[in-house]
DNA sequence: TCGCACATGTAAATCGTTACATGATTAT
DNA sequence: ATAATCATGTAACGATTTACATGTGCGA
């Protein structure tokens, strides 16, 4: 009961927990697959926060053995999902964006033309990467091998923003790269005038 | 000369003073202005920056006056330039996007329909605020009123980005508004066909 | 002259990551 | 039998944020 405040990856956890008992490595596995997306944390994290749920008496846990080994489950408390209810109820925080990508080629014009344009394809195979990833999730869907058929709906709403990202992304670089690959240098092409152009067109949508 | 690794923040920072030299105030108004949509931070990490690249020798810090108050300008030093120079040139990590608003989604089952409906209207009134952030960030441009005109089409290969991603958050906010509407409650609606057909549809893009 | 926004930080707390560690299981 | 990878952590470090602190200039 050390009455911390709960950060977003504890509510992350208690969320899955609110759903079912799980072990702490599933706990892991799930956040990887299906939260990562738009909540990422190294996998060390996810192991210690169930512990921090339990000193909180939102969660319990019980030893089990599968085979020779031993393995933490956990379990939701009611205080834990009145937490929950409670938390999602309350205005959430801002997108937080992190685009290190972006930065460097902000700063383009201290390196290479092909630097930048080796940038801008990884931006294209990120974007794709993405959407392999969520293809095959959307194709266990499909064929009705999601597990929890209650949550079908509510999953489906992130998992098109998530698509929609991706596909953004894969769109952006993909255009970026066509024009690019027109300027003489990284330094750009010496008219303004197409870049402005661009902006206008924004602007006018 | 401590000579750590130098973050992403840093070379930020160091990015900036590649192009002139700022006092503390204008850096920290310059990345909240133009970076901090796609590499946000503390207005107080902004200030202690600047402090470890003197530090390290990548920057060079003096005093001036303005009127009755002091103010440090920073000025990149050669080290520096070679730094950033190195930086750009080296494959850029993951982009890493953080929504608590999807986390609140995806466990909206456990809150009440308006609940959900309303983190959807923030969504659409964030996507929606970043573009008229925008708006007025390309109209200077349109104007004529940039201060770095070397800088414009890097400069514009970004902003595109963003723009896509707030429109592309507006639009999903404002479709998924009209479908969640008519789910009877947070739980959702009884059939999973609309939602299993929405996968099979992006699949089939 | 009162208050508010500007301008510039500092100190402490903390969430999270990196790097390591180790036994168990499975494939070759 | 060996290697790989699964499963489960721990400990230290550090970047960043939050909360505080403080003086300045300006508009009403």
């Amino acid at each position: 009961m050390s009455s911390r405040e709960l950060t977003t990856t504890s509510y992350a956890i208690l969320g899955l927990l609110a759903v079912k008992p799980w072990a702490t490595y599933d706990l892991a596995r799930q956040m990887t697959r299906n939260l990562h997306f738009f909540w990422p944390r190294a996998e060390s994290n996810l192991y210690a926060e169930p512990k921090r749920l339990v000193a909180d008496g939102y969660a319990r846990s019980r030893r089990e053995a599968t085979g020779r080994r031993a393995r933490t489950v956990y379990e939701i408390t009611p205080s834990g999902r009145k937490a929950l209810e409670r938390w999602v109820l309350e205005p959430a925080s801002d997108f937080r964006l992190e685009a290190e990508p972006l930065v460097k080629l902000m700063y383009a014009m201290h390196g290479t033309k092909e630097a930048l344009l080796d940038h801008l394809h990884e931006c294209v195979a990120e974007g794709e990467a993405r959407r392999q990833a969520l293809r095959a999730i959307f194709a266990e869907y499909v064929a009705g091998d999601d597990p929890f058929p209650e949550r079908v709906h509510v999953n489906v709403v992130c998992y098109r923003f998530i698509w929609a990202s991706a596909t953004a992304l894969r769109d952006w670089a993909t255009e970026m790269i066509g024009i690019v690959e027109q300027w003489p240098g990284p330094t750009g092409p010496a008219d303004r005038e197409p870049s402005i152009a661009a902006l206008r067109e924004l602007l006018a949508s």
